[in-house]
RNA sequence: GGCUGAGUGGCAGAGUGGCUAUGCAGCGGACUGCAAAUCCGUGUACCUCGGUUCGACUCCGGGCUCAGCCUCCA
């Protein structure tokens, strides 16, 4: 049965979903002012994995995921400023990255992506409530004359604040960072809408002109894609405070219903053992690190560690990533999978793995015993040998990965970077023939002409062609005195 | 200052109160014309100090170190 870590109550617990017939799941997605780093990369990754994995234990009809996406906020304003564009204009320009990028991971698309600015009669919605309910207030009028529409939700109102960060509202008033507003009651209040200042977007409110904050709009969408109470909530570490434990507070206190059964939170992306973050400057896009790397190697990498780990990045981590992947498309290479498992076995420690909370570690340890078992039977039982290798591919799919046609994997493309050996320049992949001007009938001549020389055993000829490719970053590999494959090293 | 999480072999990374993680790298062997790939074998480990226990890396307590949150952040 599946096992997942709840960060409500910190602790493992049997996944019961309110409904099987129909498992809800909402993440946090993007605030679209920039492309995706890593750590964005992580989310997507983390929780398609999750995504992908409800679906089989309940029915892929059975799971409704939803992502949404922030596309009004003060980040973005700025930003819209700062390149001389409409907001709109600059939103769907990362809405679209964001979707290559995801695309390019393997990232299935989630049921539904709302847009705060979609729904903003939901989110003036649930604040009305929340002020009816007097679990809200609106910025009196000895305050600054600019904050006067700001309507902030009232903390202290709200009994258990804290639960999901752990922290009590005492320890958050002494510790206190926030700069005092003067339209706060209390500092631990946050603001459920503000007020436009001139020249900013804005929408009709009872309040005035205004926009939501950041944290109503997720309460908003949530349950209104999803219904008042359902079964997973995810997003960032970063995340479950104050985002998370502000969007339980808004939600129960205008529903009046549990929000959400399990909070799941992935840990941090690191560079040098710090948190890669925007506001540190220390991130790598996507976009970057799919210039050197596949993205399956980027894949990879993410699942090999546990989702609730911090994942630190170096270029030797991906490069490992690169070998594990090379040795799973190895073990396909050359068989034609099929159904009818013998596979059982591999099978059931699997699903015991991804039961353990989404442990892809583990999971991954079995796909590594089930291509040696392959590799083992190779030769001597070709029909087990295509069984398993039918395992392998639809246990690696439950993660997103193996999916390609080995050969696809080996000699589609590769980074530019290693032909010249220029590592400081910014690279990009291209396809075999544009990336070397070494195209593949050449390849595929000279191999040839290797085979030829091997049979007059004609070593001197036979390595020398074997080192002139090896210096455009081809590795032969003889699987016989006729048979010899290549790939991209 | 308050709170949370973590410290495993050369590196990465799981797990368990007594029994092989797994991968990469290393070493030995098989295969190969030689390699590559693959297979077989193999070494190195559980931050520290106490406690519980027949027995702890695994449970409990103290310490040290690291990371994170308490402000925008996935």
């Amino acid at each position: 049965m599946l096992q997942i870590h709840n960060n409500l109550t910190k602790r493992k617990e049997p996944f019961v979903p309110i409904d099987p017939k129909n498992v809800r799941m909402y993440v946090c997605g993007m605030t679209v002012y920039d492309l995706c780093h890593l750590g964005h990369a992580r989310v997507l990754v983390v929780f398609d994995v999750v995504y992908r994995y409800l679906r089989r234990v309940y029915g892929a009809e059975h799971v409704t995921y939803v992502r949404n996406v922030t596309d009004i906020d003060d980040k973005i304003i700025a930003r819209a400023n700062e390149r001389g564009e409409k907001i709109e204009q600059l939103t769907e320009h990362f809405i679209a990255e964001m979707t290559r990028d995801a695309d390019a991971l393997g990232v299935l698309h989630p049921g539904e992506e709302p847009r705060a600015t979609r729904h903003m009669s939901e989110i003036i919605d649930m604040i009305q409530t929340l002020v009816d309910k007097g679990y809200a207030y609106q910025a009196g009028k000895g305050d600054r004359a600019d904050s006067l529409g700001d309507v902030y939700y009232d903390v202290s109102r709200f009994e258990h604040y804290g639960q999901l960060s752990g922290k009590n509202t005492d320890d958050l008033r002494a510790g206190a960072r926030v700069e005092v507003d003067v339209a706060k009651q209390d500092p631990l209040d946050f603001v459920l809408w503000k007020s436009a200042k001139p020249g900013e977007p804005c929408w009709e409110s009872p309040w005035g002109k205004g926009r939501p904050g950041w944290h109503i709009e997720c309460s908003a969408m949530a349950t209104c894609c999803l219904g008042n109470h359902f079964d997973i909530h995810g997003g960032g570490l970063d995340l479950q405070f104050p985002h998370h434990e502000n969007e339980i507070a808004q939600s129960e206190a205008a529903t009046g219903e549990k929000f959400v059964n399990v909070w799941m939170h992935n840990g941090f992306v690191r560079l040098d053992e710090e948190k890669m973050s925007k506001s540190l400057g220390n991130f790598f896009t996507i976009r970057e690190v799919l210039e050197k790397y596949d993205a399956e190697v980027v894949r990879f990498f993410i699942l090999n560690s546990h989702y609730r780990s911090p994942l630190n990045y170096s270029d030797k981590h991906l490069d490992e990533a690169k070998a594990a992947l090379t040795t799973f498309y190895h073990a396909l290479r050359g068989v034609t999978p099929v159904e009818g498992g013998n596979g059982q076995a591999y099978a059931v420690r699997f699903e015991a793995a991804m039961d353990d909370d989404f442990n892809t570690p583990e999971a991954i340890a079995v796909l590594f015993e089930l291509a040696r078992e392959i590799n083992r039977l190779r030769g001597s039982d070709a029909q087990a040998v295509d069984r398993l290798a039918a395992e392998l591919v639809r246990l690696g799919g439950c993660l997103g990965l193996l999916a390609r046609d080995p050969e696809v994997f080996f000699q589609g493309r590769r980074p530019t970077e290693i032909q010249a050996g220029c590592a400081s320049r910014t690279t990009t992949t291209h396809n075999a023939e544009v990336a070397s001007g070494f195209p593949e009938a050449k390849i595929k001549i000279l191999i040839e002409a290797r085979t030829e020389a091997r049979k007059n055993k004609d070593w001197a000829e036979s390595d020398r062609i074997r080192d002139e490719l090896a210096a455009q970053g081809i590795v032969l590999e003889d699987g016989g005195p006729q048979s010899t494959t290549w790939r991209w090293e």
